[in-house]
DNA sequence: TTGTTAATTGTTATAATATAACATTAAATA
DNA sequence: TATTTAATGTTATATTATAACAATTAACAA
């Protein structure tokens, strides 16, 4: 789905996750559009809904945070994983073909029809590790 | 940590998580113990807390619910993988050595210093799939 | 083009989830 | 016992998310 199909309000949004690029809470990217006449939370979350269902970002679930999806050859909203430091709160998405192959393949196995994963890694990035 | 050690609320929301044998909703938690004493959201957010820290149980991030942790010999409330049927919302914890091996060096190669990490699957389950 | 349907928007209100703050009590331990 | 740490009780409030419904716009077939 490219950036044209998109609605009004769902442009906007996706326009502000992508200009903040970390994860941004819902009230906060309300705050942040509402000179642009957004003006009440369904209409974010709304938009937010749309842009988690194709792709366009993810939801960070450990923290309620929405971040512009980096993978541009990543068409999988459907199998994502991020690793979050948990000193300096930053956030990366992890894309990597043998780890969303292996856990793909792994739940298959197990018996249950796949659909998609999320996968959140915590600990200390490589900078606040050296501190 | 034994459950001996857990202070009053801290088991009587343990002993509720437990008998429920699903993942519960922190409020459902709180209109289920007012029996018990237990009257406002604080007493049950602390003592969930202390839950999860010590790994009795796991919060369900997706769905924002507590469930018992099964794996007696998972130590590890710092390594959780689910199953989350989107039909029946069955939702089961994962106990793979291989695959918490694998995420656990994964990460480490990525260069983070590992905490722990939380994996969520979603799609049908076996019982789901045949329907 | 026009009627029909589906998608999106605007708006108000409210539900659901979670924490702040502070006083009190109980438990651990030196 | 004195001290300090953990847990509790309580009220209020912050934060996150959805319900409900009216109005508007876009998509598309007749
Ligand atoms: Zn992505
Ligand atoms: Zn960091
Ligand atoms: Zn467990
Ligand atoms: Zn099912």
């Amino acid at each position: 789905m490219q950036k044209e199909t998109l609605s009004k309000n769902q442009k906007i949004i996706l326009d502000y996750i992508e200009k903040v690029n970390e994860p941004i809470k819902a009230y906060s990217i309300l705050h942040n559009v509402q000179k642009k006449g957004i003006k009440a939370p369904p209409q974010v979350y709304r938009a937010l809904d749309k842009l988690v269902e194709i792709g366009k970002i993810h939801k960070i679930e450990s923290k309620n945070a929405f971040v512009a999806c980096k993978n541009s050859n990543c068409q999988i909203s459907k199998a994502t994983a991020f690793s979050i430091c948990e000193s300096c709160e930053e956030v990366s998405e992890i894309s990597d073909h043998k780890l969303s192959k292996y856990l793909k393949t792994f739940q298959e196995k197990a018996g249950m029809k796949f659909n998609k994963y999320n996968l959140e890694f915590f600990g200390l990035c490589k900078k606040c590790s050296i501190k």
